[in-house]
DNA sequence: TGATTGAACACTTCGGAAAGCATTCACGCT
DNA sequence: AGCGTGAATGCTTTCCGAAGTGTTCAATCA
């Protein structure tokens, strides 16, 4: 199941996440009550609870469409015309630093909601990072496909790659780096990479 | 200027070291108390700050002597006789990663305290990855005389390694991963960077 | 004179009471 | 029945005075 499956939600759950969503972003989630979430829907806290089993839900369903917007991202950048799966691979990580790094630095509050959601709901974190690897698993099935790649088990390499990357997409970095620092060694350790790929497809194809 | 040069200490100053010490490692760097440290070396308190500037810097001096430790056992581990280049590369990294866990899991005290450092004296972090990247570069160096590798910026490939196995290394992970699994998330992606390796070296030859 | 002391100072932490909050639920309203 | 309410509940955060702690320094010691 995809990670933009959303269950759809009626008229009222939405006026709720809209509100709610203007407020985690403004003030974050910590300064944001249900009852100021409930008045500016003109109702009252107990109603909230209809739709949503609890606040930290509401934040979930927030966060799950940020995230959804961000795998759409990845997924068109990568599945631009003309570019061969090396070049998917570079594209994929330097867009996801790029998003990361730009929501870190200029919505820290979406930034810190996210931080919340992943810690309180680690199932959450995985359910993110598999959706992701389904992605990259997709350009490695076009590399093999075309012959870039060697054949290769695509599940695991993608969570290596998620691995090899790690520092790049992960926050504990965005306090001391700067950003040309970080896409620069992250271009050469693609460079690493791909040279590991180009060897194995060599081989595979004597 | 390697990181185990520390300047000497007289031995007023050691005692007080090796009192802190215990108890930072017992009790933690914030229930440890200069009247305690200060006691067990039947001095006053005022008397400590002949021998350290501060609190924290008795901390530093003790993790430097932990960090120390490591980097001589990286350095150890490495230097065995009969290993090949790929194979200290190898060994390098998950060394790096059973000190961290190991450290992690059953002295929580002293990793507590290196975290409390680092975050306090982020120049002592930088010192120490900078330790690290020279160990890693004399191996390159190694491995470009005997021909295993292509001559390269070793420097800047130090760097690139550190990034790459950043999340074997970072304290992030370890309260969800599993020894076994990282370790073998480890090997798999150093094969991949050696097949990289090795297609350099094979290019820079023709 | 250089080492050592311990009281003084400013700052942080602590504990318990008060306020605030997420969540529930018995009860209207339509 | 289904939507909605708002007071009641129990947990968490916030205050704020008191105790504790790191650091300094004028005085003492050897």
């Amino acid at each position: 199941m995809p990670i933009t499956a959303l269950p759809p939600l009626d008229e009222t759950a939405r006026s709720i996440l809209e509100a709610a969503s203007k407020r985690f972003l403004h003030y974050g989630y910590g300064k944001t009550t249900m009852s100021e979430i409930a008045g500016d829907c003109n109702m009252s806290t107990g109603n909230l609870y209809r739709y949503f089993p609890s606040k930290l839900d509401i934040a979930e369903a927030f966060v799950r469409h940020l995230r959804g917007e961000q795998i759409r991202r990845l997924r068109e950048v990568v599945s631009r015309p003309g570019l061969s799966t090396p070049q998917k691979l570079r594209t994929f990580f330097k867009t996801k630093l790029k998003l990361v790094y730009d929501r870190f630095h200029d919505r820290p509050k979406a930034y810190e909601l996210s931080q919340e959601i992943m810690r309180e709901r680690p199932a959450f974190a995985d359910e993110w990072e598999s959706a992701e690897a389904l992605v990259l698993c997709e350009i490695l099935e076009g590399g093999e496909m075309t012959g870039d790649l060697a054949v290769c088990n695509r599940v695991r390499i993608s969570r290596i790659l998620q691995d090899a990357f790690f520092r790049f997409t992960s926050s504990a970095v965005y306090y001391e780096g700067d950003y040309d620092l970080l896409a620069g060694e992250l271009d050469e350790l693609m460079d690493l990479v791909l040279d590991g790929f180009q060897l194995r497809n060599s081989k595979s194809k004597i």
